[in-house]
RNA sequence: GGGCGCGUGGCCUAGUCUGGAUAGGGCAACAGCCUCCUAAGCUGUAGAUCAGGGGUCCGAAUCCCCUCGCGCCCGCCA
């Protein structure tokens, strides 16, 4: 959990303290400019009977003698409380000097797994699935900040008829040549192909899969170690953007596994039986088979066995997924939490898909953009445009620039979309480094690094200090950063912390603008320089959640 | 057909859970700002029946109902 100087709690005790009936939905932080933390009389005028203006006179009293207040105004219904300019810097500095971080954080013994990307090796990463992993990772990272304990685990599907298609595809079409995923990718979508001209994937692939599914050893390794070389490159892309995931869980290993017995014995009494098929019936209607009529274990069954592994090391599972696997997700958590004794916190965090302008993406019909395709799209259109406006730096460091900027703009793009959406992907937005995107973000670290090494970080006195309109500002979007942290983790979206991003931003470059540093009075500089080391601080803890490579310069 | 989700200026997006003060940003367009700490920035102009209709409420982008459009799911696939 996060410590800090949580006004917004103090005001809603103090406020209850007078007014037993106020809800904590009745007191908010106020974003809309009007003040800084706000009541709202109209849900307690109606509880009350009392007026709105006897409200806000008790309201009034009772906060405007809080330390932190400056001052309480009614108007229109609404209690606007302004706090002091003191009490937005002062902790965040002090928690700066004391820990080197703003907020401070109290470890939760809460084990943390948080399952992504989980992506089928049968090609290259693309950037619909590559939205998965960037979901994943930003998740993983803001709990982890949170406090939590948190590993990230990816799934490795090598048990299923994908892979299989993988492997007999290359066996097929590329036996004898180099095992690399340029050949493996060919074989795949030309075996699909095939199977679409023959008329059916059981001609070609039904002995392979019989045979598989005998427990041919020799057989699932083989699988095995196709899916590896393109898992290995998957990895890769990962890394590229700065996302390394800690275990890898191969599906294999639980076709034959004592966390499967531990499904089927659990669950014998639900169990139900349909020519030998094994299935079981759930709320909606439908039925989840667990057992093909020959016996062998179906995904729905290595699932449930697959969490009850995870299981063993966590309190908390946070899957990610595609918006294909709503239905598959809520039944397998109806049949963990309801037919079984699954203690653990189950969560899921569904995204939609991202298609390309030109349609659907697809890897068997080769109609992607892989994420290293776009990484290298986008590095070149970044390193002509660092080129061009920084022309006294040495090549190495333009690349390095050009880098930090195609990682951090691929990754904000995707994780500043709430997951509910469907996505576009289109050229002409991604090669777009103006306005709401990562290099605004970046640019406004180096400009406040610049400032600080040549300035130094400032320093201000604890008491009372004045503040102008922009250092006002700044100093309240730096103070108001553990309010959007914790809304991040507990609703699980990055997408918030992306928000939190562009405002502080905005706030630092109207600061920027108009507060400046040379040629001003020594105590205003000294506050404007505690002002840009606070936000620079922020910034760099905040940035980092979303993947945000920030640069001191560039 | 049934279930789930989405629909906010030409385009992208916040706000929807928890109903309230002028629907916030950005891109594209137009007009400005670098003898001064980084102009990937800043200022201004123009652009919105919040998909449509009905309902609840003092008050609806937000809650309820219906309709339309788009996506996804409805396999002894994963």
């Amino acid at each position: 959990m996060l410590l800090f100087q949580d006004y917004l709690s103090k005001i809603r005790e103090s406020a209850k303290s007078i007014l037993p009936q106020v809800s904590d939905s009745d007191i908010l932080l106020d974003d809309s400019g009007f003040s800084d933390i706000v009541v709202r009389t109209f849900a307690l005028s109606k509880k009350t009977g009392m007026d709105f203006a006897s409200i806000a006179k008790e309201l009034e009293s009772s906060i405007g003698k809080l330390p932190f207040v400056e001052k309480v105004e009614s108007r229109n219904g609404y209690v606007n409380t302004f706090l002091k300019p003191s009490a937005f810097l002062a902790p965040v500095i002090e928690s700066l000097e004391r820990s080197g971080e703003y907020p401070d954080v109290f470890q939760d013994p809460e084990r943390v797994c948080v399952e992504h990307t989980s992506t089928n090796p049968t090609g290259p990463i693309h950037i619909g699935r590559a939205r998965n992993s960037i979901i994943g990772d930003s998740v993983a990272r803001i709990l982890s900040r949170y406090g939590y304990r948190v590993t990230t685990q990816y799934y490795v599907n090598d048990a299923g008829k994908q892979v299989i298609a993988l492997y007999e595809g290359f066996r097929r079409y590329f036996d004898g040549k180099d095992r690399n995923v340029g050949n493996l990718l060919a074989g795949y979508q030309k075996i699909y192909q095939e199977m679409e001209n023959i008329g059916g994937e059981a001609k070609i692939l039904g002995p392979v899969i019989k045979q598989y599914e005998s427990n041919d050893q020799e057989l699932v390794e083989e699988v095995k170690s196709t899916a590896a070389i393109v898992l290995q490159s998957i990895k890769g892309s990962l890394e590229k953007l700065g996302i390394k995931i800690d275990d890898f869980v191969w599906e294999s290993g639980f076709l034959q596994s004592s966390e499967l017995d531990q499904v089927f014995n659990s669950l014998d009494s639900y169990v139900k039986d349909e020519s030998g098929a094994k299935y079981l019936d759930l709320p909606n209607g439908r039925k989840m088979y667990l057992r093909r009529s020959d016996g062998t274990s179906l995904y729905p069954a290595r699932d449930l066995a697959y969490h009850l592994f995870k299981a063993l090391n966590a309190d908390w599972l946070i899957d990610v997924l595609g918006e294909d696997h709503k239905d598959h997700g809520t039944a397998l958590k109806h049949v963990l939490t309801e037919l079984m004794d699954f203690k653990q916190r189950l969560d899921f965090i569904f995204y939609g898909f991202i298609s390309l302008d030109t349609g659907k993406l697809s890897t068997r019909r080769g109609n992607i953009v892989t994420l290293d395709q776009l990484l290298e799209r986008m590095t070149e259109e970044a390193l002509a445009i660092v080129a061009e406006k920084r022309k006294d730096l040495p090549d190495g460091e333009l690349k390095i620039i050009a880098e930090a900027v195609a990682v951090s703009s691929i990754r904000f793009s995707v994780a500043r979309v709430n997951a509910d959406k469907h996505m576009v992907f289109r050229w002409s937005e991604a090669l777009n480094f103006e306005g709401d995107s990562a290099p605004f973000i970046m640019y406004a670290y180096s400009r406040a690094t610049s400032l600080f090494k040549d300035f130094g970080k400032g320093g201000i006195n604890l008491g009372e200090i004045k503040l102008d309109q922009y250092e006002r500002k700044l100093a309240r979007q730096v103070f108001m950063y553990p309010y959007y942290l914790s809304d991040a983790a507990k609703y699980l979206r990055p997408d918030l912390i992306c928000s939190y991003l562009l405002g502080l931003v905005k706030a630092y470059n109207d600061f920027y603008t108009n507060c400046r540093i040379k040629g001003e009075l020594p105590e205003i500089q000294e506050i404007r320089l505690a002002i840009n080391h606070a936000f620079r601080s922020v910034l760099f803890d905040s940035a980092r959640l979303v993947g945000i490579r920030l640069l001191e310069e560039m």
